[in-house]
DNA sequence: AAGTGGTCTAGACCACTAT
DNA sequence: TAGTGGTCTAGACCACTTT
């Protein structure tokens, strides 16, 4: 009742002889069913599976509509409404003419989704990078409760500051799961450009979806404001970030420290 | 060849004898047109005239797909795009087997929609508020450039504080056209319980229906050390905030100094 | 029973991209 | 010219709400 296979508006199960392929519905009363949903929420998650299985990876085409249409056994309507809501997650992208592409990082489009950081004047752009410090290390209890794994696991733990135009702004360290981030050295880090996700995608084939942020204001302690260039006490902004990667899964934590003298961290509310 | 009635898909100019109602592309070549937009977009931009004129109020019942697309002179589908669209937005609010309502800051659903500090344990929950002053006065040139009205026009200007269980925990700067918001005192804000943005809705028309903001870490001085009860130097989240009414007109201008060690600004990157 | 939004199908044509 | 996503229509049935 809940597949695609035995849905009762599957035409491969309730062909029709007349005009839509709509069949009566089937089996008595059991649509009231707890875990029922629509044929193109069905298609959606099939379409994520395939992401998250890496059937189809960053960057690249997935098959047109007609074609999964024709693989799902439904119209291409429906799967355009899957797609339409996938393309609304930010994870595919169409191109008309083209076909429609798995979300990457590495683009102009994406540059900014996790970068809020803008200056107060002139353009955004993105910050040059100073790897401080990467080591392995246990797991702390509260690192390890939000990236949703066992206290005491091995941790990568990434120490970095970033700059506008040669101005120390953003201090950030990083916590990732050993388990998927193996092998990640300051020589990687340091000898890849552009945003941070990028290489998480490309290196460790991990594809950051989505993020969770918290954001508190605090004053620069002695090592802060050496690693920043400001005195100690100047107010930054704390941005603590969970991201997440296909199936909510968690691997990332992030705590920034944004120096807000020229710059300011946008919102837009609707 | 941009509005509804001249688009060459609208049935009404171009009807069809058998099948699909999209006649042949009608005056040869002027289809790239620069100021083409497919009819949904036409569709969506007239109901939202409607919105803007009051036509419809906030909470009000808006006319079924049906209706629309026998007044339009298109196709359901065609208007239930444009109002998924307008949904989206959050601009109409759909009920299945009710209908589509206007969206109204009287709902639980949009409480939260402007109110990002949420309690770092517990439950989000409203904040008391206590009004401190209001007074009309000429618009500094800042003010007048944010709310797009001229250097010295008439504002409305507003301090409050609000608390939660107790605790004040944001200090709330306000600035708003005079010409809107004729004849706002203390007593009517007083009097009025819930957010503000309800009050701004019923009592002068005006429903926002999107904000922008900008955030900084800045330290708490005399004053504001003195309204929030916390020592002067406290580190303090300052939004700036203008929000925005049907059209994108700007018709708030506020700067909120947040109190964040019990609380935290969230948001969720997508 | 009637009306509303929600889902699904089928088919047409358009705009854009590549070959 | 062929293939892709984008738009538009028409009609059916489903789920939900109210009368």
């Amino acid at each position: 009742m809940n597949s695609i296979i035995s849905t009762a508006n599957n035409p491969t199960v309730v062909p029709t002889a007349s005009g839509a392929g709509v069949g009566a519905s089937s089996a008595s009363s059991l649509n009231a069913s707890p875990t029922f949903s629509p044929l193109y929420q069905q298609i959606k998650a099939l379409i994520t599976q395939s992401l998250q299985s890496g059937e189809w990876k960053p960057g690249e085409l997935i098959p047109s509509e007609m074609e999964l249409a024709s693989r799902f056994k439904v119209s291409q309507g429906t799967v355009r409404k899957a797609i339409d809501e996938l393309s609304a997650e930010n994870l595919v992208v169409r191109r008309q003419g083209k076909g429609t592409f798995v979300a990457t990082h590495h683009e102009a489009r994406s540059q900014f989704r996790f970068l809020r950081l803008a200056p107060d004047e002139g353009v955004p752009h993105y910050p040059e990078n100073r790897i401080i410090e990467v080591k392995r290390m246990r797991a702390p209890a509260e690192v390890a409760r939000l990236l949703d794994i066992k206290s005491g696991d091995s941790v990568v733990f990434i120490r970095r500051v970033q700059s506008f135009s040669g101005v120390p702004t953003i201090l950030d360290d990083l916590w990732l799961p050993g388990s998927i981030f193996k092998g990640l050295t300051v020589e990687r880090l340091n000898e890849y450009k552009g945003p941070m996700y990028g290489l998480f995608e490309t290196e460790f084939g991990t594809h950051m979806i989505r993020a969770s942020e918290q954001i508190r204001a605090v004053c620069a302690d002695e090592a802060v404001a050496s690693l920043l260039g400001v005195g100690v006490g100047m107010p930054l902004l704390n941005v603590e970030r969970v991201s997440f990667t296909y199936g909510d899964k968690p691997v990332e934590l992030r705590r920034g420290l944004y120096l807000t003298l020229n710059h300011h961290y946008r919102n837009e509310l609707s």
